[in-house]
DNA sequence: CGCGCACTCTGAATTAGATTCAAAGTTGGG
DNA sequence: CCCAACTTTGAATCTAATTCAGAGTGCGCG
């Protein structure tokens, strides 16, 4: 009886097993030098296994994807979960995308890689369902914010829907996530901190949609303070800016 | 004399044949199935002659993006250049974007994939570099707006600076490219239209900006007469919302 | 006008690495 | 203990990018 359950459970780790070589592998050797054999040979399997698994490399890389994609969806819970203003929660999502860029350094550039045209068609179909699948909750949970915010008075609908919100705060931090992490691009501006400047402009959405209270833009501090809070309150880490020495 | 000037115009030129037959195989066939021999079969050339323009078909791809955006920058100027108010001088940079992708709609999928690590690595370093300063002149321009806005008294400097914001408007439209062209994301949402929202929403964050005039949100007609003075000022193209039939 | 050098172009051969699949191994019920 | 069904294996296959030895070209000089 159980057998078949077994097998599958088995199985199922066999697949963690894989996409942990995988990431390893990524962090030592970077994406660019993955290969399938080497994943493979980490996990102590052979190749053949491996395609057992995953139709192509690119599936492999949507399957990593799609389960460090729902680890950023458990932060962004906690960002709405948090006792406080709804202006605050909102805000929390995106420092909740810092501290998950910071945990999983690597995570935006393969998700960059795996969305592409490229990448994405090579992906078997399922494992696209499944990664749309895990994004769905992502818009709800914020669209949750703004509608807790309306109800609250905080926010007028203003002609637009939640899940239109959602997606406008979606857009900005994606692309400071795009900008951050393309080599380079704004190394020639001097950008101290992409993520800071995220945060601010942020607010300044925020502020767009008259989301109360309206912050004071010119208050570096005051962003500096709040943001120091949530990592405090929300995420029960300390998150200095500048990192190492 | 006059020799070794020929032959470089005519290796420029040849440069431009191999871009043109790779953008058209690419609208042909997919930048998925996109080969080296195809390019060089129809341009009339071989293989070999190929790979003395670029070291690798990543190589080609960047530069092909490269050539492209040096027409999204003009189009930038047009919008810098526009006889009115700075705040929508600045608008009008968000309709660039979006006059741009529906005259290039694979530029984007392209552009997403060049700039991938893995892509971005496998490119010389010389094509990254020109890409990079092909990109600076961006923030410069749309720094050059928000500069002007200044000086007129129509936005207060607000604790950033000119180039910050400039890179705050261009995260929130790179945002909205991605978004809207990664297969599927969006169409979970029942966005109708994207880039329309992508309008809203740099409305949004130019308000939250405290630029003056401050928009009203509510009011839907009067974005959508923006865009189309926009289209119709700036760009002498019409821009129907909705495309074809 | 013909020669030979220096440069350019060619495309068949090489290569790297993803993917397949025939054969070997395992399992569990009879 | 045997066998059929299911798993796993990894050497062989395949694809397409990339290379490079040799053929071709054009130009200046005697």
């Amino acid at each position: 009886m159980g057998t078949r359950e077994r097998r599958q459970r088995e199985v199922a780790e066999r697949e963690d097993l894989f996409l942990d070589a995988a990431l390893e592998l990524i962090r030592q050797d970077g994406l660019l030098n993955l290969q399938m054999s080497r994943i493979a040979e980490k996990s102590e399997y052979a190749v053949g296994t491996l395609y057992l698994h995953f139709a192509s490399k690119e599936d492999l890389l949507l399957a990593l994807v799609t389960r460090v994609f729902r680890e950023y969806i458990e932060l962004v819970k906690l960002a709405q979960a948090w006792k406080a203003s709804s202006r605050d929660r909102m805000f929390a999502v995106g420092v909740a995308d810092m501290m998950f860029v910071r945990r999983y350094p690597d995570y935006f550039r393969i998700a960059q890689y795996s969305v592409c045209e490229v990448a994405w068609q090579a992906a078997s179909s399922e494992r696209r369902k499944a990664f749309l699948d895990a994004n769905d909750p992502l818009v709800e949970i914020v669209a949750g914010i703004v509608e807790d915010a309306r109800r609250v008075g905080d926010l007028e609908a203003a002609g637009q829907t939640a899940q239109e919100m959602a997606i406008g705060v979606w857009a900005l931090c994606n692309g400071y996530h795009n900008l951050s992490h393309a080599e380079g691009i704004l190394a020639d501006f001097s950008v101290h901190d992409p993520y800071l400047l995220m945060c601010r402009h942020l607010q300044g959405l925020l502020d767009g949609f008259r989301w109360k209270p309206i912050s004071d833009v010119a208050d570096a501090a005051a962003l500096d303070a709040l943001i120091e809070r949530v990592c405090r309150e929300v995420f029960n880490e300390e998150c200095n800016e500048t990192q190492g020495s």
